[in-house]
DNA sequence: TTGTAAGCGTTATCAG
DNA sequence: CTGATAACGCTTACAA
């Protein structure tokens, strides 16, 4: 609702303030601050002691409306709920507003109303009330609505995740089937010939690629491979955590037992540990290799600790960030998507077979 | 006319715009927005209907530096490392965007610079540059300098998190004590008798709580309790896991042998688990009953799936933004805590002892 | 190099 | 209830 009484000023230290205490007019107080090459040095620094000494910062809004410079990137937060939250809003976000804040902007975040679960309309909101100067998609899937509609209205935007051959390249990803293959190559090396992978919510792009390069690159290998996991349920797998534990029981029963288990998440490896004690087999050397993904605080509290790939975050977002920034400034937007690697970080979840 | 800014102009409909296509003045459709009351009935529509048909939205720019009123809250994200995320990244975000969204506020997420890890400068900053209306802070300490700070600014804000006596009050907090006191006559009444806590990085007032909560409890039913846990650790207890692991085991192969242990975090209730396994004995019903904090979606994959508490992120949130807005619109700052109630979440892993 | 003038889009004031 | 006028604080032309 929109307040009536008039808002009082806190401190409010104003151009006009500054000018005044460094001999100055305001728009040299304005050069020295937007272009200091052209205010003679002498006169900067009169001007940047009295700005010091004043705390004196210009006021967003003004310079906002005035410029049409936002600095500032809106993050699209991923539609899910507070008690079954995004992996992402761990970890990434952190990333995300370092790197916005290196390169002078700020993060505003926003969501879908409660209930009216709708990005576009959202998104028409932030843009309409010229509030951002682009956005930052993510958990995009190939042919998504989000990517569609930001590009129909022609704003800036980068997405944490590759979108399909007929949507704009304005992306950036970690390369999961890299990543996996990864993880096959160091299991291969283990010694281990049999693995098994554990998927979930595999119509999710990410998870269906993690699959993919899993199994491409066993049969590259010439391993015996093979892969579990249920489709449908949200992507932390929160629906049939058991029935997962019981596929790969039965796979751990049956008569090629694998000795190894690649998972598309830490939490989907900690069902494969549940799953190996239960057959009372054991994790790691000696016994099954399992490694995990995400590379999560997770990882360090189990027994033996788990091997997991690590996403280079902080990669990420400054790729985001940079692209996004490269279109707000009008220059040529690349158009072309970005693959980052991907770090396995080995733990004691992964040695020789048993 | 003036040569077009530097900056491309979006879609961008003003308010001119829509007047003219309504045949009324700009002023008209200003208080068709902000005082919709003070507007003819028929005016009004012909009015609304030109701002859908434009899909009109105020330039928030020009709306904050006119009115003052930034419609923007500051979250202070607790400073890490996004290898090692804060919980409440992930959760209790979501329900703050919600619930600022839903009083027509949005969340402009902040950080101290990246390696200069001062948090008043990253506060001077936001407030200087008059980008938000307050501040929500988190996982605040007693004597906290950030809230000394923005009290000294004056600028409104509040926390999640409880202060000291000698601080202002304006928190929502959990009631850790009580939550702890609900966690120990859940066991109490399943007939344990002798109970431990497992805590971690106590120089935390609310790990620090939560274990006194614990002892209380267990000293008023007479119970026997005992409590272990390491400071020093960051807050998800990244340093010495395996120690932790190693003063539980220790106990369980004491001579008074607790049937029950309450851990101060999900991943402390993990290093529970496999301390009880590697005793040889179970979790859960006929075994040692195990309980979490947090309910994150860890609790979900455990075998048996982990008694834990949830916390209440949608009333936090929405107490938190509450008050913030009180303070915002010059009603009187309360002036106290808030303390809202836990739900404890009883899962396989808390059963009747062996 | 610095000062002058104008206006970004909106809302508050005060006439009609 | 509506319409003209004046700011909010700043940055971009342009003149000195």
């Amino acid at each position: 609702m929109p307040e009536g009484p008039h808002r009082p000023r806190r401190g409010a230290t104003t151009i006009e303030e500054v000018a005044r205490a460094a001999g100055v007019s305001r728009q040299t107080v304005s050069n020295a601050l937007n272009a200091p090459r052209r205010v003679r040095p002498e006169t900067l620094d009169r001007v940047n002691a009295a700005i010091r000494e004043l705390g004196y910062q210009p006021d967003q809004s003004a310079r906002s409306l005035r410029s049409g410079a936002r600095r500032t990137l809106g993050y699209l937060a991923p539609v899910d709920d507070p008690l079954d939250p995004n992996p992402l809003m761990a970890g990434f976000l952190e990333a995300l507003v370092d790197a916005a804040g290196a390169a002078g902007q700020r993060v505003l975040l926003f969501r879908p109303g409660q209930g009216a679960a709708d990005p576009v309309a959202a998104i028409d909101e932030l843009v309409a009330a010229r509030q951002v100067d682009g956005l930052v998609l993510a958990d995009v899937l190939h042919e998504d609505v989000r990517i569609a509609h930001a590009a129909r209205l022609g704003v800036p935007f980068a997405s944490f995740g590759r979108t399909g051959p007929g949507e704009p390249q304005r992306w950036v990803d970690i390369g999961n089937e890299a990543a996996m293959a990864e993880v096959v190559r160091h299991l291969a090396a283990l010694g281990h010939r049999r693995i098994g992978y554990l998927g979930a919510a595999e119509e999710l792009p990410w998870m269906a690629a993690r699959r993919a390069g899993f199994l491409a690159e066993a049969r590259r290998l010439g391993l015996s491979a093979v892969a579990v996991g249920a489709s449908g349920a949200g992507s932390s797998g929160t629906a049939a955590a058991g029935s997962v534990v019981a596929s790969v029981r039965a796979l751990l029963r049956g008569p090629d037992r694998p000795t190894a288990f690649a998972a598309g998440s830490d939490l989907l490896a900690l069902d494969v540990y549940e799953a190996v004690r239960a057959e009372g087999l054991v994790v790691g050397p000696g016994g099954v290799a399992v490694t995990g993904f995400h590379d999560t605080p997770l990882c360090r509290h189990l027994h033996p600790a788990l091997t997991s790939v690590r996403l280079p975050l902080r990669a990420i977002a400054t790729a985001l960030v940079g692209r996004l920034l490269d279109q707000v400034r009008g220059e040529t937007a690349a158009g072309e998507g970005l693959e980052l690697p991907t770090e396995l970080v080995v733990r004691g979840s992964s040695g020789r077979p048993g």
